[in-house]
DNA sequence: CGCAGAATTGATACATCTCAAGCTGGGTGG
DNA sequence: CCACCCAGCTTGAGATGTATCAATTCTGCG
């Protein structure tokens, strides 16, 4: 919770949290010490916008530490998350002008920013950027896909569940907790926000919360402390494939 | 309509209708004459499966004419397009040992393959090839997003509104045709591979179809023949920004 | 304490789904 | 050459899930 001086500062690449898992986790160390002369942090508070989209954009970034959203929103005001940034996933476009989405923090957030000309140089003369670049972008589009499933096929009961499994999923694997039996983790999105990644209001977003709660699949104190008592329930209530084993 | 015995058949890289589109576009002579000595085509038929979800997949490839569909299905049946393949689009994902998406032909397709193993050797050696990978997995992803503020925010009317522009545009673009006034083109799809591309069933494309008939958004001759007498006030039933202009 | 943002809950409206019946056009065999 | 058939499509009537509008109720914080 408490932002410490160290995340606010230059930290070196040789101590940094994302280290093996950002952009740069391919780099040799003479690549990395390059990029170390390139790079500066910029930090924003939870809620504050990074950057709106149309605007111009002279930077790309790998997330640190918090959480941020990438969103789209139409003339009317309906808006929908299509992108949910957590640390070391990277944003921005090498070779784009301008953002193509809100991307906005939703925790205190910390990117290692690296100004888009030198970054695109980089590239070019150290492969291992772009192929760790490669590498995201497809898991990002294999999770781009999944969503769209969720988006376009599931109800709303199975979106919360799927949601929860994949937060779930993201805190067990930082704490490298197993993934069964009684999982704990906090939200890190308000009611509006799961709303918005998941298609739905915010309405029925807290409807489908107390259903759940009210069947014995999750458990809450306050607003975002979650329990999930057994894990395989909660999955079963994800419209996803869960018996995974016996190949054919 | 007709398949020429050239489709069926090697074609020399230099002839390729996709040369300058595909995965190889950047790639010099001597680096596509390699490709070549690896390459082989493989056809399907309008309505065959090219590859179920899970199984083993040894090559990637190149839509080199014809159309094809990435879809999940869940357990229950329902079933939800992840992506629409065409020319010059890329199946497959380097280092992933199963398919992970059913491919489906829906028209006669012609693919050009490569088997996995001499294509990620070649990716290796070749910096043009991943360089322009990575362009087309950003776009696909940027393609994914736009989808998914479809699939979570959109009307049955804007999503078919949507889906006819996205088509208009395409075939626009292969022919060369100005984006305005009186569109012509035939849809690729049928109702039910509408239904899963928005999200809809396949009643609600057909409702949605007629009514923007019935409004003289769209004419419509047979099922699949359409004439947009103005693109324009098709663009304005998607539901997007549409004024465009106006820089600030 | 009391306010403001976040969340819950209720009543009702409405868009889309579901189930069911019929239509259409192109191919086929008698 | 006609009758039939079938997949693809359209249309209708009713059910249902989610949105919308409107009160409350929490919760943390100045």
């Amino acid at each position: 919770m408490a932002v410490t001086d160290q995340s606010l500062t230059q930290t070196d690449c040789a101590d940094c949290p994302i280290r093996h898992r950002a952009v740069c986790a391919r780099c040799e160390s003479d690549e990395l010490s390059r990029l170390e002369a390139i790079k500066y942090y910029r930090t924003y508070e939870a809620g504050q916008t990074v950057i709106w989209s149309g605007d111009r954009m002279d930077f790309v970034a790998s997330v640190v530490e918090g959480i941020a959203t990438l969103s789209q929103t139409m003339e009317d005001g309906r808006t929908q998350m299509v992108g949910l940034l957590l640390p070391s996933d990277f944003v921005g476009r090498p070779g784009r002008e301008t953002a193509a989405y809100d991307v906005t923090a939703t925790t205190s957030l910390t990117m290692c920013c690296f100004r888009k000309k030198p970054f695109e140089e980089m590239m070019m003369r150290t492969p291992h950027i772009g192929q760790r670049l490669l590498e995201m972008t497809l898991d990002e589009l294999d999770a781009a896909r999944e969503w769209m499933l969720l988006l376009g096929r599931k109800t709303a009961r199975e979106k919360i569940a799927s949601l929860l499994a994949i937060i779930a999923r993201r805190d067990a694997s930082l704490k490298f907790a197993p993934m069964q039996g009684r999982i704990v983790f906090d939200l890190p999105l308000t009611r509006e926000a799961m709303a918005d990644y998941l298609g739905l209001t915010l309405e029925t977003v807290s409807r489908q919360m107390s259903a759940l709660k009210r069947d014995g699949v999750i458990v809450l104190e306050g607003k975002r402390h979650v329990t999930v008592p057994d894990f395989d329930r909660l999955l079963s209530e994800t419209g996803d494939d869960n018996d995974g084993g016996m190949p054919a």
